[in-house]
DNA sequence: TAACAGTCTTGAGCGCTGCGCAAGAGGCTT
DNA sequence: AAGCCTCTTGCGCAGCGCTCAAGACTGTTA
């Protein structure tokens, strides 16, 4: 029954020969001198290569050359891997609130570098989005700033959980389906599928689509045949967090409406 | 090389006993008479059962007492069935456009048929946000029904496709959040964590969280410990669908902002 | 110095998966 | 009677996550 390493303390991390350990941590590892951090680097280089579904212990271990034991070893589950994966993405995802900043350009600062973050690795995106496995460790940290600045707007109490999920779902759900995945195998068939039917389109029935196809095809989201991590969609992004901002604004106390 | 059989046309469906074969449909399996809307309503009561991680092509061919190549005969590739199932769930969720009904109460009464078909069959969720795949074919109808709404509320062309997938991303993503999968293995364990955590968040570093912890714990995105398969939210996403429409009201020409 | 306990790694193996391929059973058309 | 088409079975491959027993090497203790 082998004990757990040590979670939080990371390990020697250098090459395979013997490194001078620091601390009491019980040094130099046998063969490679793997740490949970380099395992956790290559696991999140392997998916953002390969993409998600053909991410597998094994194949990280063969990246590492090294046995997949020693993955379940280090860090545990696979499960456990993507979760450490996607915290790792998310890592100071929190702006700093700038002296005299306002609460709307906060929120919005906070958007944009959610986004980014996941852009920068947007094979996680499908983790990020759906699964709640990703509050393995939660972030408290974003959790809080996302309540006090809603506070300083001006919600009150009775509407803060509300208020807090409408934002929160709103940060996730954009991005996540503007890097939602596309299919693994037949891509360019399926892409040409796509915009085959989409050409073929009854005009008859579907009049908006039909008239308005130059500027929806590939920009709006069943009309498109690539994700946001090739076609961006910037303005799409920015119009939602001004709906977001603007409703958060309507629905204060003070509201006109 | 086995060609495929009839897409879009639906098998005799009927017991093993030969049916009479309506048109010229070329008839009676030999043994058990297997229908594509079988299997894919089969599929789904298993997705729904025993999750998304736990289905597998077997599986669903040992719950219909068949041979596992007769689904990839009949539908194909897993990832085919799953594209298919999740269009059962899609099916019908476009409202009609009753007479008289402003397209504030219609974009409303959109939201709500969604989130209802999806929490019908919650664990389809994850597939819904996060996989083009869902696109296999693509429903037009909705798109068309969302753009012809959109302009009659006002949106300029020059702005539909942005407003378009700001309420799409909306349609779609705070459901997907709210449904997101729970962690397989452990769920006891991995709740009572979750509560420990949350119970011992430091209030000196977390003042609001302390604070307002009592109407947060189970409600909030973060937070909580069970999806909104077994705790909705429905009050949050009401007010997101709130935040959407008056968003998009305040963005029109005439708005005053 | 010798024995031990702890840390890290390897390898074999179990049961599962998606999927392709060859073979067949039975009805329909010719 | 021959042949084709539709549907079904079974087998087998390669890969997966994960467990378990064993080893190599370390630092600590006797």
């Amino acid at each position: 029954m082998a004990r757990k390493p040590p979670s939080p303390r990371a390990s020697p991390k250098t090459s395979p020969t013997r490194a001078s350990a620091t601390r009491r941590s019980r040094a130099a590892p046998v063969a490679v001198g793997l740490s949970r951090d380099a395992i956790l680097d290559a696991a999140l280089a392997e998916i953002d290569g390969k993409g998600l579904a053909a991410f597998s212990l094994r194949g990280l271990a063969r990246s590492l050359g090294v046995n997949a034991s020693v993955i379940v070893w280090h860090i545990g589950n696979r499960d456990a891997v993507v979760a450490e994966v996607i915290s790792l993405v998310l890592r100071d995802v929190v702006p700093p609130r700038l002296p005299g900043q306002r609460w709307q350009a906060w929120l919005r600062s906070l958007f944009a570098r959610f986004r980014d973050a996941v852009r920068r690795h947007p094979n996680t995106a499908p983790l990020i989005g759906a699964d709640t496995v990703s509050n393995l460790r939660p972030d408290l940290a974003l959790v809080e700033a996302i309540l006090s600045v809603l506070v300083e707007a001006g919600v009150p109490d009775a509407r803060l959980c509300e208020s807090y999920n409408a934002v929160q779902a709103a940060l996730v759900g954009f991005v996540t389906q503007e890097l939602a995945q596309m299919p693994t195998e037949d891509l360019p068939s399926w892409q040409s599928g796509i915009q085959a039917n989409l050409a073929a389109a009854d005009a008859a029935r579907y009049p908006q689509i039909a008239r308005l196809l130059p500027g929806l095809a590939n920009r709006a989201f069943i009309l498109r045949w690539q994700n946001g991590a090739t076609a961006p969609m910037d303005g799409s992004f920015e119009l939602f967090v001004d709906f977001i901002v603007a409703g958060l604004e309507a629905s204060l106390p003070g509201a006109s409406a």
